[in-house]
This record gives structure tokens, C-alpha cells and sequence, in this order.
DNA sequence: ATAATGTGAAACCAAATGGTATCGAATCGA
DNA sequence: TCGATTCGATACCATTTGGTTTCACATTAT
């Protein structure tokens, strides 16, 4: 399962497979459900479907010959985590700029 | 600039890029400063920075020869936002599935 | 002026990635 | 039973990616 945050964000980094976790949105759907709506042969959805289960978005229910792979709702947790640590930086950020300019502005001040 | 969130991914997608952005959180780098926490060479990081800078996610402010590298406050919205779009699911997910049990359950007590 | 420093860019390389084609196994329907 | 369906796995291919090496250019220091 979700072993490693790397393996979450790789998972995303391909437009196919942000694709396909939309189309999961709206419920279970099939490989060859899925591959309909692609550009490409089953094999290469087969792979994606992979690779979103080792990031940990995914799951797979085995129902007879059919595999109905649905997002895993803890999956996108720890992405989503890790980017808002960005989020409590935006102002000390922009604090520090501040702090540049109006040291910026003593030194033009202070120049003659 | 932040083109398309594909960039913004795939800047994501890789342990040493996500690093970067975790020092940068401390403040502006050069690129030799950055070199120093890294085992590899002064033009790989750069790659890195190149890539980040596609993403929308660091900016570059030019001092003499020297090239401060910064985060850029607004480069991580598109991303966190795609992933929160899948929060909206997760009670609706967590309805279909009760949805589902409550289905079989009424099977359950209709066979007879 | 000249050497040292900080960077950018290009050529090159090994490995990873996204794709196809193909084979085989399991399951369903007639 | 037997053909059709659904899927998994493998071998293979072209391109991308992450890295190095090398050279050139601009800026700073002596």
C-alpha cells in the first residue's frame, strides 16, 4: 500500500492517470471501462491502474473475471499534506519581503 | 511561467525537487548554496531548478552573478486544489459504500 | 589586467517511463 | 464443452529523465 509519499506524487505527475482518477470519481469502473476513453491499448491503462496502486489512490475489487478499481479516499492524504506545509510559509514569505523593501528603502535614504 | 498544472506536477514528482522547496522555505538559495546539501553537481541542480521554475513553484531574482532562488507563493494553488476537488468525494464515496451495505443488508433480510 | 567565482548551456550517457504487441490464464455464455 | 471475454504478464521499443562533463560568459576581487 501507500508505502512512500514518492510513489503518491509520481503517481500524479502523468495526465493519463489524473484522468483516470477522475473518471473514478464517479464511481468503479473497469479496465476496459476505462480504456474506451483513452488513446491507447488496455495494456497501457492496465499499467497506469499500476501505478495509481502503488501511490496508494486506488483500489481493486476482484468480481469474477472483472477487476473494478475505485480512488482510495486516504490515498491523496499525504500529497495534500505536504503541500499545505508550503501554505503556513506564504506570509513569513511575504514578511521577509517586506523586510527586504523597507531595508531597501533605509539604505536609498541613508545614501548620499 | 505556470502554464499548465502538468508542469506543476511533474516538478513535484521527483525527492530531490521536493527538497529544494523544503530548503527554500528557509529562505532565498543560490544555486551553489543549494549544491552544498546535495551529492551531486552544480549543473543537475540547476536541471532541478529549471524544472521548478516551470512548474510556477520558485522564482529567480538576478543580484550581480549571483541568482537567489525563492517559492513562489502561488505556484502550489492549482495543485492543492486538484487534489481537495477529490475531498468532495470522499462522504459521497463513503455514501455509496453505505449505500451498498445497506442494499445487501436488505437482500439479506428479503431472502428467504 | 588578471584570476577567481557564479552561473548558463550544450553534448553525452544510463536508467526510467509510456507505449505496443503478444501470449497465457481465468471466467462467462451458449 | 468450447468459443468469447476480461484480465495479467512479459518482451520489446522510442522517448524522457536525471545525471555528468565540459566549455563559455558575466561579475567580483586582487
Amino acid at each position: 500500500m501507500h508505502q512512500d509519499i514518492q510513489n503518491g506524487f509520481r503517481a500524479l505527475a502523468d495526465p493519463t492517470r489524473r484522468d483516470i482518477l477522475h473518471r473514478l470519481a464517479s464511481g468503479e469502473h473497469t479496465i476496459a471501462q476505462l480504456t474506451q476513453h483513452f488513446d491507447m491499448t488496455r495494456a497501457a491503462v492496465k499499467k497506469h491502474l499500476t501505478v495509481l496502486s502503488d501511490g496508494g489512490l486506488i483500489t481493486t475489487r476482484a468480481v469474477g473475471r472483472e477487476r473494478f478499481n475505485a480512488l482510495d479516499p486516504d490515498g491523496f492524504t499525504p500529497m495534500r499534506d505536504w503541500i499545505s506545509f508550503f501554505d503556513h510559509f506564504w506570509d513569513e514569505q511575504l514578511t521577509n519581503l517586506r523586510d527586504v523593501i523597507e531595508n531597501q528603502n533605509d539604505k536609498d535614504q541613508t545614501n548620499d
